[in-house]
DNA sequence: CTAAAGGGTAGAGTATGCTCTAAGGTCAAC
DNA sequence: GTTGACCTTAGAGCATACTCTACCCTTTAG
């Protein structure tokens, strides 16, 4: 498919694509006699997964080197696991971590509405 | 306390502290008559917390409004409640696709291992 | 043939979040 | 009173990740 059907599939600016594909975030992007760019179909099975990585807070670079290590044999298998492994290690801290913000913030939530109902019914504020 | 204090006991670049303060990540700071910054014990808390959000994804804007919540009153306390409501739904829809990332990784890792192994033991690569 | 739509590259411009430099004021020690 | 450590502001510079402009080529329709 050419950049303008990418680009309506995925919602992602054409500029942003050729940006992503000089970052060697999509590879495999033929040339077609005319010089403009033929994506394969799961080009937008790509590109939305570097979106949702992206939106996810990890940077072009790490998403890079996962592609890179989901696409094997690109590098040797053991290395591939333990960058997984590392990747896996990562996501999972951050699960952690963003587990305590959401108690905090479930915290923070009722202190809130505790406090917006006695304002309600006792006509005073306690937070 | 000085800025020097500051950034040593919280790690992050005096630059970066005073940038904070102008984006609103940092208020109660006073000024001694010299017109030097003068931080109170809590602020290296502040800014600690201001770090652990930054490294999980937040923007400076984000965090902003989430420690304004949390100092409340500076806002309506119903309207706090919604905001920490809405952050904290947020965040839990990030730790949902984080988990499906991280079972993801895990898979992959496994696929990189076993083939590993199957070129170790018999000289041949699956993955 | 020509216009319009779509594609290409190179490079400029923008937003965010730092990070540092320049120029100068303050303060304690000697 | 001079040195040196520490502070101030303003603004430049940098990395990342887009986003857009300029300018030119290709394809398709009339
Ligand atoms: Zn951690
Ligand atoms: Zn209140
Ligand atoms: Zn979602
Ligand atoms: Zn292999």
């Amino acid at each position: 498919m050419q950049i303008a059907e990418l680009e309506q599939r995925t919602g992602v600016n054409r500029h942003t694509l050729r940006y992503y594909e000089k970052a060697g975030l999509l590879q495999e992007v033929e040339r077609r006699g005319n010089n403009y760019r033929d994506y394969p179909e799961k080009a937008v099975e790509r590109v939305a997964m570097v979106r949702q990585l992206k939106a996810l807070g990890f940077s072009l670079r790490e998403i890079r080197e996962v592609l890179d290590a989901l696409r094997s044999d690109s590098i040797d298998c053991e290395q591939g696991a333990v960058l997984m492994a590392e990747k896996k290690a990562a996501v999972d801290d951050k699960i952690r971590e963003l587990k305590q913000v959401s108690a905090l913030l479930g915290r923070e939530q009722q202190r809130l509405e505790d406090s917006a109902a006695a304002l309600r019914e006792e006509g005073r504020c306690k937070g």
